[in-house]
Parts: C-alpha cells; sequence; structure tokens
DNA sequence: TTCGATGATTGGTA
DNA sequence: TACCAATCATCGAA
C-alpha cells in the first residue's frame, strides 16, 4: 500500500473510527485487508522519483536536469529546465487537485452510504460486517479510481520526459537571420563551402547556435543543393545579389572615407563587358566586406573589382553559365562527376585559400 | 490534413 | 575525424 494511498484510507478512517464510536460498528479492516498492489507501487515510486509526489521542495529537478543534461549542453539548457519544471509542476498541481476531489468523494460518499445504512437499521438489523463490507467496495472503487490517475499522471510525466529527453523532438528552426548568415556563407564559398573550424565557430556565434548545428547545417546544405542544383539557382542569385549590395554599400563607404581613388573608373559605362579580376569565386572579394578582416585599406584597390562584380551580379539574367565562363561562381561546375565539390581546377583558381573535403580548412576569412 | 522544408541522427567511407 | 548519404521527425505554410 502506498504512502499516500495509506494516508488516504488513515484520514477516511478517522472520519469512521468517529462514527464507529456513534454507532458502536467498527468498520476497521475494511482496507486493510488489501495486499500491496505491485502496480501501484511501481507508479508511486515512479511518481515519487519525479517528483509529481511527495514534498514539493525540489520536485522533479533531478530529472529536471537529467532532461537540460541530455539535451546537448547547449546554452539554452536553463529555459528547456525551467520549462520542464513548469510543465512538471503543472502535472503535479493537476494531480493533487485530483487527488483531493477524490479523497473528499470519496468521504463523502462513505458518510452518504453510512447514513443510508443508519437509516435502515431502523427498518432492518445490520450488521458490522454488512457495513464493513460496504464500505470496503466504496474504497476499492476508489482506489481503482486513484490508480488510473496516477497512471495518467505517470503516462504525462513519460511524455514529458520524452520530449525533452529526444532532440529530435526539439527540433526547431533557425531563426531567419541565422538562415541568412548560414546562406550569404554557404553562397560566398559555394566553391568550397567547408569552413574551418574557426568559421564554423564564427558562424555559430553569429547565429546563435552551437557549431556542430553549424556543420550540420552545411552538412546538409552542400547535400541538398548538390542534389537539387536548379531549384538553388534563384537562392544563390538572391544571395549573390544581396551578397553584391551588401558589398557595394561598403564600397560607397570605403570610397568615402579614402578620396584616394580617380574621380573616373575606367569601365565605368561599359556594362556589356565585366572585368571579373578573378577566374574563380567572385565572393571571395566579397568575403572581406562581410568578414571581420575586413580592412579599409583593402578596399581602395578592390573598388574597381567589386564595383564591377555588383554590375554584374545585378544585371545578371538568373543563368549559371551563360556568359559567365570560368566566372560562374555558384556554377554547378564546382561538382566534379564523382559528386565531389570540386573539379581539379578550381581550388587554384580561386583567390582565397580553399581545400577539399576532409583537407585542413584553412579559410578564416571570416 | 497534407506535404515540402529542414534540423538531427545514423551508418559507412576515406 | 570530417564528411556523405539516407533517413527520421518536426515545423510551418497552404
Amino acid at each position: 500500500m502506498s504512502i499516500r494511498k495509506r494516508s488516504i484510507c488513515i484520514s477516511t478512517r478517522g472520519k469512521l473510527e468517529t462514527r464507529k464510536n456513534l454507532e458502536g460498528l467498527s468498520i476497521r479492516g475494511a482496507q486493510e485487508e488489501d495486499p500491496p498492489d505491485p502496480q501501484l507501487m511501481r507508479l508511486d515510486n515512479m511518481l515519487l522519483a519525479e517528483g509529481v509526489s511527495g514534498p514539493e521542495k525540489g520536485g522533479g529537478s533531478a530529472a529536471a536536469a537529467a532532461a537540460a543534461a541530455a539535451s546537448g549542453g547547449s546554452s539554452d539548457n536553463s529555459i528547456e529546465h525551467s520549462d520542464y519544471r513548469a510543465k512538471l509542476t503543472q502535472i503535479r498541481q493537476i494531480y493533487h487537485t485530483e487527488l483531493e476531489k477524490y479523497e473528499q468523494a470519496c468521504n463523502e460518499f462513505t458518510t452518504h452510504v453510512m447514513n443510508l445504512l443508519r437509516e435502515q437499521s431502523r427498518t432492518r438489523p445490520i450488521s458490522p460486517k454488512e457495513i464493513e463490507r460496504m464500505v470496503g467496495i466504496i474504497h476499492r472503487k476508489f482506489s481503482s479510481i486513484q490508480m488510473q490517475l496516477k497512471q495518467s499522471t505517470c503516462e504525462a510525466v513519460m511524455i514529458l520526459r520524452s520530449r525533452f529527453l529526444d532532440a529530435r523532438r526539439k527540433r526547431r528552426n533557425f531563426s531567419k537571420q541565422a538562415t541568412e548568415i548560414l546562406n550569404e556563407y554557404f553562397y560566398s564559398h559555394l566553391s568550397n563551402p567547408y569552413p574551418s573550424e574557426e568559421a564554423k565557430e564564427e558562424l555559430a556565434k553569429k547565429c546563435s547556435i552551437t557549431v556542430s548545428q553549424v556543420s550540420n547545417w552545411f552538412g546538409n546544405k552542400r547535400i541538398r543543393y548538390k542534389k537539387n542544383i536548379g531549384k538553388f539557382q534563384e537562392e544563390a542569385n538572391l544571395y549573390a545579389a544581396k551578397t553584391a549590395v551588401t558589398a557595394a554599400h561598403a564600397v560607397a563607404a570605403a570610397v568615402q572615407n579614402n578620396q584616394t581613388n580617380s574621380p573616373t573608373t575606367p569601365n565605368s559605362g561599359s556594362s556589356g563587358s565585366f572585368n571579373l579580376p578573378n577566374s574563380g569565386d567572385m565572393f571571395m572579394n566579397m568575403q572581406s566586406l562581410n568578414g571581420d578582416s575586413y580592412q579599409g585599406s583593402q578596399v581602395g584597390a578592390n573598388v574597381q573589382s567589386q564595383v564591377d562584380t555588383l554590375r554584374h551580379v545585378i544585371n545578371q539574367t538568373g543563368g549559371y553559365s551563360d556568359g559567365l565562363g570560368g566566372n560562374s561562381l555558384y556554377s554547378p561546375h564546382n561538382l566534379n562527376a564523382n559528386g565531389g565539390w570540386q573539379d581539379a581546377t578550381t581550388p587554384s583558381s580561386v583567390t582565397s585559400p580553399t581545400e577539399g573535403p576532409g583537407s585542413v580548412h584553412s579559410d578564416t576569412s571570416n
């Protein structure tokens, strides 16, 4: 017999003892015949361990801590922890409210039956055994209801725990800003979308996610991009344009600040021909404007190429290889026939450090 | 409710 | 050990 159940029985018994004194009838033992139910014991133990039953103070903290620890040790552990505790408290409150209701109902019903029996005792003899039997029936009925309550409470706790312990269930889409940062990096390093450890850390910091989440994101992105390049063309153009606009702003600011350039630009007005300085990844140039390594002194030398790049991107009609020759940055040409990211010629043609899968990533420009 | 998108996990590979 | 590929499970829009 559980502690909780016993306490209920005792309280009920207390009232019944009073009645016994009044009526000279004993109903003790009606509940004491029940052997301890192993299932009920399991339920009680679990509820006690989870902090649903038993003392409220600190209840469930161990379970919450376990859930939080299992969630990967991320920074939002405290949120998860409090969330878990809040929900557990909710379950606990419902459990105790229901338990009280059952207890009250049990007492009231017992009183009601006792009154009926008392009335009946005027018209017919009622033996103590009969009273005991009736009370026993009532208590068994309410005990089974209590068992159901405990069972549902345990189920609720299990569901809660599984939700917190199973990382997949916790999946949340990254914020729009985070996705944009990751996409910008991906498309500006499309010839070699393998961020170094430092770059991953930087991205993780910027996106408020973990390094492994960054790794997962790039792993997923590379595969999905490779599988359906066509689908990602629009996105690639979008981010290319976005990067270019950012670059333009930076260039404009740099021009204003430096005041070192000649008033005219050699290629201005010749929208038909783009003089891309590098045959490789043109956004590698942008990179220095977006990343931490950006330095005003570099801008002056790159202004022309940035402007050309910007113009090129803005005029681009959407194709990857139309008229771009070897300059198509986000071109599937970077994928070799075996599904690898780079062909034999690409890496050396790119200005910034590039590596293939498995090699040491030295791209720390961001 | 459906279905595409997406973050996470798992097993295999170099 | 990093990465790929397949898969799972959830999210979120329609």
